[in-house]
DNA sequence: CGTGCGATTGAGTTGGTTCAAGGCCAGTGG
DNA sequence: CCACTGGCCTTGAACCAACTCAATCGCACG
């Protein structure tokens, strides 16, 4: 879908991918978005785009590359609250002196760029309400994930989440996808200890239901997958 | 603070006194919802108020009573993702035709009404955009609980978490606020199984951090609770 | 005086943690 | 070209927080 947009800096295509499939944009707001790209900046792996507590100015949106929001706790436990993905946007507020209720850093290099303002593109208003709405969504997975799944679960849940996901701003293939998640980070999403994800996953390997060498990732059976964990794609509007 | 607004109605009382505290509302703001609470409807305990997958028609506040947003596993377990208290909302999306991604049933009795549309009183419209920042915020709290605090934190964070909250529309007293929540119901919020809970309780009880008897909840030094969890306040603006 | 829901208690079990060591590999500097 | 370093992944063994199963209690309600 929308696969010959007038798009003419690539890197943003993902981006623009994704948020065509939320709302149907037009020529203007494709245009906002490509020169929105113009203005790209690039954060390496690590740095902290947002920090907790403090105010948002912007909202970003990522062209490509993954981050998370974390929260730390004084102790040094970390939680990662939700993954940022090509196309989602940072920082998605609707009220008045924000601030930030989640610490943002880069899981890889980050190529972001302000999002536009929705004031000249109403299309692109409603990508954004949407993709906020998705966001509230993946956080209400993200919460049954950590509450009632086991870890096995758990794992499943998350991966098959990426992949669908992932697959709205076409990263997905047939050879599956990129997955530059070290098992540190996988731990803290889902709420376990790194040694028990590093279990984990070489059970679903063994099991033949997962495929992952050199940070990509296939499944054998997504939908059996699915269904044998309970899952269903998540949906915020018809 | 606001308790001298004019109303008529006494049972939207909290209600309005937490989205006042939200936005510094106008005289038009509170007719309006004092008018709103003239449509007031009344539910029984355990009655949905969404079902997950349903359209969502419109907006509604909570005059009093609880509710819980809910997820019902296909093998019969349940996540409760969050609490619904008086003077907050239910079903406050932005985007067109939107679809309830969570189950809402009530918990007690719950008296509510139409939200007043925003159009007539922008005030009312921050207030309904804080509540949603806010909402999202104890998303992300609740997130971090079930991620990385064990069952004694858990229960201390949801405990003082409800009084933040439950101050905010006048709720909490002296003597501490009602709880009406049943042992199963903290164990499906806090992933927890009801006999871990009544252990866990039984503990808070014994080390004289809280007093919990018929429905009534106090702490004995909330303050040194909080920071024995590393727990802060939520903020989500200015 | 049942009846049923919610709270409580006991005892055995387990999924996931903890601690500790070692392996693999890419990058770096001598 | 090779040794060294630091991330990240892997494995083993002991341990424990929370679960499971099962029974009992208390109480409000009809």
């Amino acid at each position: 879908m929308n696969s010959d947009l007038p798009i003419s800096r690539p890197e943003s295509a993902a981006a623009i991918r994704r948020l065509a499939l939320l709302a149907p944009l037009d020529d203007v707001a494709v245009a906002a978005l490509d020169d929105a790209a113009g203005r790209r900046r690039l954060v390496g792996a690590r740095s902290e785009l947002l920090r907790e507590g403090l105010p948002i100015h912007e909202r970003l949106l990522i062209l490509s590359g993954w981050a998370a929001r974390i929260r730390l706790l004084p102790d040094g436990r970390r939680q990662v609250m939700s993954l940022l993905l090509p196309g989602e946007l940072i920082g998605n507020c609707h009220h008045r002196n924000p601030l930030a209720v989640s610490t943002v850093m880069a899981l890889t290099d980050v190529d972001m760029c302000p999002a536009p303002p929705a004031e000249g593109a109403p299309l692109l208003g409603d990508a954004y309400a949407l993709s906020a709405a998705l966001e509230e969504a993946y956080l209400l997975a993200q919460i049954t994930r950590l509450g009632r799944l086991n870890a096995e679960e758990r794992l499943i849940d998350l991966l098959l989440e990426l992949m669908e996901r992932l697959s709205m701003s076409g990263l997905v293939s047939d050879e599956g996808f990129a997955l530059p998640l070290t098992q540190d980070i996988l731990a803290d999403m889902t709420g376990l200890t790194p040694v028990h994800v590093n279990r984990m996953l070489q059970l679903l390997r063994s099991q033949g239901d997962i495929l992952l060498k050199a940070g990509q990732l296939s499944f054998d059976d997504a939908q059996g997958l699915a269904r044998r964990i309970g899952r269903s794609p998540v949906r915020v509007a018809l």
